[in-house]
DNA sequence: GCTGTTTATCTTGAAGTCAAGATAATTGAG
DNA sequence: CTCAATTATCTTGACTTCAAGATAAACAGC
């Protein structure tokens, strides 16, 4: 493979930082440039099939934590703002909106009486057993492009640098 | 290099719906959901750095935009948000923030009197100059803990990535 | 020149998010 | 048992964002 590979957005953006600040190694704005606007680009192709089955993004990842739980797919609030990094006042919004909508339900938890336990409803199982086919369909296919080979050299290293910036969390 | 790498967040999510429908190949999820995960992160740290300077992450954006496109670090609202990928009215308010803090004016354009020109006050340029060296700094920190050769490698399969997500933006 | 279309920006209203604090139940040390 | 510390959740208020529409200027074809 001889040839170059087309600049990107983040090729021109370390290109006016050479320019404008040659003192300055910006070379790690490279790697950290690309998985930040991969995550922005691959965001708005997941939210396409979410919309298919009128959700939102944090819908689908609230319903999807549960359904991954396994049966009766019930969960605590407290597990779920862990799992999902979002505070617990956001917990607390998100689930009265799917509350209202019906797909999931909320019962005191018999053993603690301060917690709650979330759970889906028939409905919102239903939804969310469709929606993740949909969806890891939807991955399947932007992913397509790329061979195999390279898809398992891309995930070995990004395992590296997730592995990297997971010990910082402890 | 033998030893199993520790699993990690995503290995356990895929541990799970793996369980809970094996129908699937959820395969996919490993890399977009470390690409996501990665930039969620990523975002934490570099949030540190920014608060240092009493700034947020969008206030950097927007006046290291400004600082990339050299003397007399002028913009219209259109490239900037073009540029960051937002609306145009989450620009405006923006820059009312921006304005109001001292670190951009607004002139009218002498070509188009539909447009503004966005610029870098002395206190905004003095500001991003200062800011955008211990954000580099901080960059490398990040990353030090991977080997140069790694890290190239990382880079070129996040740009083969980023090339296939960009093509769809046309 | 007119006039319809396009372009650039701003306004409005509805969401979603967080930080900080309030409330209430549980736990643990004595 | 009692009370302080901890834990789980919810409330409040401020901020950021977007989609949709309003406004105004510029342009293109006649």
């Amino acid at each position: 493979m001889e040839t170059k590979k087309q600049p990107d957005a983040v090729d021109d953006i370390l290109a006016q930082w050479k320019r404008e600040r040659p003192d300055l190694d910006a070379s790690p704005m490279g790697p950290i440039g690309r998985v930040r606007r991969c995550a922005a680009l691959l965001q708005r192709r997941l939210d396409e099939t979410f919309a298919e089955f009128g959700m939102t993004s944090w819908e689908f990842d609230v319903l999807a934590t549960l359904r991954r739980a396994g049966a009766p797919h019930c969960l605590a609030p407290t597990a779920l703002f862990s799992a999902l990094m979002i505070t617990s006042g956001t917990m607390t919004h998100r689930l009265q909106r799917l509350e209202a909508s019906g797909w999931v339900a909320r019962h005191p938890n018999p053993n603690d009486a301060r917690s709650m336990l979330v759970q889906l409803t028939d409905a919102g199982l239903a939804l969310i057993n469709r929606a993740v086919e949909a969806h890891v369909e939807n991955e399947h296919r932007i992913l397509a492009p790329i061979e195999a080979g390279d898809l398992a050299v891309l995930n070995e290293y990004l395992a590296m640098l997730l592995g990297v910036l997971e010990v910082r969390e402890e």
